[in-house]
DNA sequence: GACAATTAGATTGTGTACAATTAAATCAAC
DNA sequence: GTTGATTTAATTGTACACAATCTAATTGTC
């Protein structure tokens, strides 16, 4: 055992239990979602709204480690939807203001039993849970918020 | 400070630092990656390849948490850069198996020297590599390897 | 051995992700 | 104050990722 190839063998890497454990959390999500009709990236963006109130697309991105490619159309169904406004800002045309709108206001009181039960999908202890928030924000911390 | 809504800021929140850690250092190897002609979805489908020789899809997908509805598309791009052969298994003809090609077998010397070249973008110490290692496969090994 | 149930892959449709390019607005230098 | 550079979103193209459905092959039951 220990050849010089071990080093490409997927249970030696970081990445892909990091890649694997990201997917099956937010698969998990689903059915909690589901009922408000949210997909999981439609989620996160409405977080940062429900938090922000008001904040441009730029903000969002940097916040969420999305690029425009991605939020643009993410946005845009979630504007038909009903749960934010998009309008350019008056002091710098450039920018794209996300409002959150009274039925976004709304969806907020029904998302929020949706933490407490993903909580209980992940068996970990409070301490093992700190430890591995910790951790993934030190990786992310080392990298720049945005591209 | 502490409010209802607490539960739903992003920051509050594990599953959003996975998610974004797994994609930032996705995109890590794309540099890495580019020179040899391989996505990382297809990267990690040759890494265990490699390891395998000769696989079923069905094997192939319990291993990378992947479905049919993903793997296909990927494997019939990597036979035709032909570092893969597909075949149906003599013994059930439902079976698809994947084998690794000797064009295949030349990229794994190209590809060996990626996983320590993407080790020093992680700013972690080993214990702390090990810690998160071993928290993320305590997640996973909660979770039916397949779907 | 016929037939229902199961299993493995493929296909289709929707929704991300991201690189690269484009277009418009603003800023900076002079 | 005009022009070149920068910044912000949008667009385009490629590649996943997964749910749902479909088809063909196999298995289990009697």
């Amino acid at each position: 055992m220990g050849d010089k190839y071990d080093c490409l063998k997927i249970s030696n890497q970081l990445c892909f239990p990091l890649y694997a454990c990201s997917k099956e959390i937010v698969k998990r999500y689903k059915p909690y979602l589901d009922p408000i009709d949210l997909t999981y990236t439609q989620y996160i963006t409405m977080m940062v709204v429900w938090e922000e109130k008001e904040i441009t697309v730029k903000a969002l991105g940097d916040k969420l480690y999305l690029d425009s490619g991605t939020l643009t159309p993410v946005l845009k169904k979630l504007e038909q939807k009903g749960y934010v406004k998009r309008s350019r800002s008056k002091d710098d045309e450039r920018n794209l203001i996300i409002t959150l709108t009274d039925e976004g206001l709304e969806l907020k009181k029904q998302a929020c039993e949706i933490p407490a039960k993903m909580g209980q999908c992940v068996k970990l202890s409070p301490g093992e849970t700190e430890q591995l928030y910790s951790l993934l924000y030190k990786i992310l911390g080392c990298f720049p918020e945005e591209n």
